[in-house]
DNA sequence: ATGAAAGCGCTAACAT
DNA sequence: ATGTTAGCGCTTTCAT
């Protein structure tokens, strides 16, 4: 049968409440006490039974991640980024739901209420780009549900990870124009994302600080897919001044401009340089490989979480942590032509 | 305040053992009180609390669909499927939580009887490759949790969703024979995938059909990574007599491999035909569009979820459901040189 | 076909 | 620092 709290209790000779404050580490218990408690709870592999929990202390142990699923970025980036959340939930044994919403429908509030009537998470995880949704955070707050996000726009006063994503982008066109490159091209992500914000954002500073005037021809839109990449280099390749190298807004969008160097018999990193953003796995199996921004999308997630953890638990009030990128310098870039 | 079933009851001016009746299907309710019971619960917007619900009912009302964190294919494989899983829980007002677990860890065990003392799940959806992992399908017997399965090996009295994987990978190499095609390469996915072998085995069974012995220079080992991809391509190409077509065992590897062709100089689908499994949106993407098998992952996650969902209701027992698969014919396949 | 009483396993609020 | 009592919102069991 199923060991419960009194049996642990009984076992270790004090009052079910003590090993409830035990539990959830309360205070007001001696440290001879405690240990005795938790030596009954190993030896008896007690489970805590969480509904019983959750009913009785109106507090579900539940974290949810919401992301949209209407325009998402790619699976990878989410993927990991569950998985860093699952951890941090595994940790303090909270546990995960995640929930998939579409920004730009209309029942997306409707949704979201029923998410919180019927499962009563006690936070939230936010994901790009859905973490600056103004009528989602709206509701958030009035039915005060706390969240934390992963690279939100606004950083007020959010709780979460975030990364400098302007800076390294900066740095990363640096390092072309480091290579002799004059004639750099970016392709865009997502139009209203933070992160094609801040990548182009980055671009733009790094032109403008060694003197070069935007060339708007040399600004593409894309979409963070591979096709839309394909699509952005050929557009780029068709100008009569063709860029000598192109900075995409992910790796995904580099590689499609890599695929499309080759429809172009362009050799990259002789004739072209490339470079992305994100680190995925593909970006090092390439070949040449590719050079890029790591963001390390499974630790964020696992960061955001552990705010939110954090204020859930009552160890203290959740910050904004800013985790440090890395450039990683590969074959896909070179000097300039 | 929180709606609770007392109310609904007294709305509906019977007792709460009544609006139990109504809430979970049960029978000995009248079709009028049922009738005025379901619309006390519309009109005040009752959400039973599913802590006190599986408290007292000793049911959880949730389903984990766990998969493998080890070598786990293509993470947006998992993403749709859990997204179908996810739709059919829903619907069935259950929640969903997920579990990465590693296959070939030696905790595996410890971490499934964590994971179902902690949460109670009422049962679990399996995920290739961990569909078939013989100590997971002993444990979850003994200890009575039913489970549905995506593509198990052993059809015996598996409950899920599978698709004829052995007969479409025949038919797209009948495809390419069709095409005049007679030196065709394989690349295998990972070994001991279900997946691999099927395909394997269809790739061989078009071949015998056909008359054509096997080279085994022509079938190389892969991962189902995009970089295996290429790998396999070089080794294939760097052969006295080329290959004419290469079949992947999936999209990752057939991009792999067009790739490499760019490498090499070979034109898609002039000098070298190349198809995929599995119809992810890459391989529309590509240009040459790719020629694959489309493998409805989105719809597999939730027949599965569907097929453990009507066991738990006690709707029947669940079966295992055979999916249609279809050939998709796009331009990387055209007739041999 | 419907209801009354008891209790699932925990924690809140109040003792001591 | 520890214990007692009541009750969270449902379902069970057993009655009628």
């Amino acid at each position: 049968m199923r060991v419960r709290l009194e049996d642990v209790a009984r076992a270790a000779s004090v009052s079910p409440k003590t090993v409830s404050r035990v539990l959830n580490d309360e205070a007001n218990v001696s440290d001879e006490t405690r240990k005795r408690v938790r030596a009954a709870m190993e030896a008896m592999d007690y489970r805590p039974h969480p509904s019983a929990r959750s009913l009785a202390g109106s507090r579900s142990f539940l974290v949810a991640m919401l992301y949209d699923n209407n325009d998402n970025p790619a699976s990878t980036y989410l993927a990991e980024i569950q998985d860093g959340v699952l951890e941090a939930c595994d940790a303090h044994r909270y546990s995960m739901m995640v929930r998939p919403l579409r920004m730009r429908s209309d029942d997306f509030i409707r949704r979201l209420d029923t998410l919180i009537s019927d499962h009563h998470p006690d936070g939230v995880v936010l994901t790009p780009p859905i973490t600056d949704y103004a009528p989602l955070l709206k509701r958030l707050r009035e039915r005060n549900v706390p969240y934390a996000s992963v690279s939100p726009m606004q950083r007020g006063n959010a709780i979460g990870v975030s990364m400098d994503e302007q800076q390294a982008a900066r740095a990363i066109v640096e390092h072309l124009l480091a290579l002799g490159h004059r004639r750099i091209a970016h392709v865009i992500g997502i139009a209203d994302h933070g992160a094609s914000r801040w990548r182009l954002a980055g671009y733009r500073e790094a032109m403008a600080a060694a003197g070069l005037p935007e060339d708007p021809a040399l600004v593409v839109q894309g979409a963070f897919t591979f096709g839309s990449g394909v699509a952005a280099a050929r557009q780029l390749f068709a100008l009569e001044q063709r860029p000598t190298a192109v900075f995409a807004a992910n790796d995904d969008m580099a590689t499609g401009v890599m695929w499309a160097a080759g429809e172009y018999g362009l050799k990259v990193p002789h004739d072209l340089s490339v470079c992305g953003f994100d680190d995925t796995p593909l970006a090092r199996q390439l070949w040449p490989a590719l050079t890029t921004i790591q963001q390390p999308s499974r630790e964020m997630g696992k960061i955001a979480a552990q705010q939110l953890l954090n204020l859930l638990r009552g160890r203290g009030l959740g910050q904004l942590v800013e985790i440090p990128f890395s450039l990683q310098i590969r074959n896909s870039t070179a000097r300039v032509p």
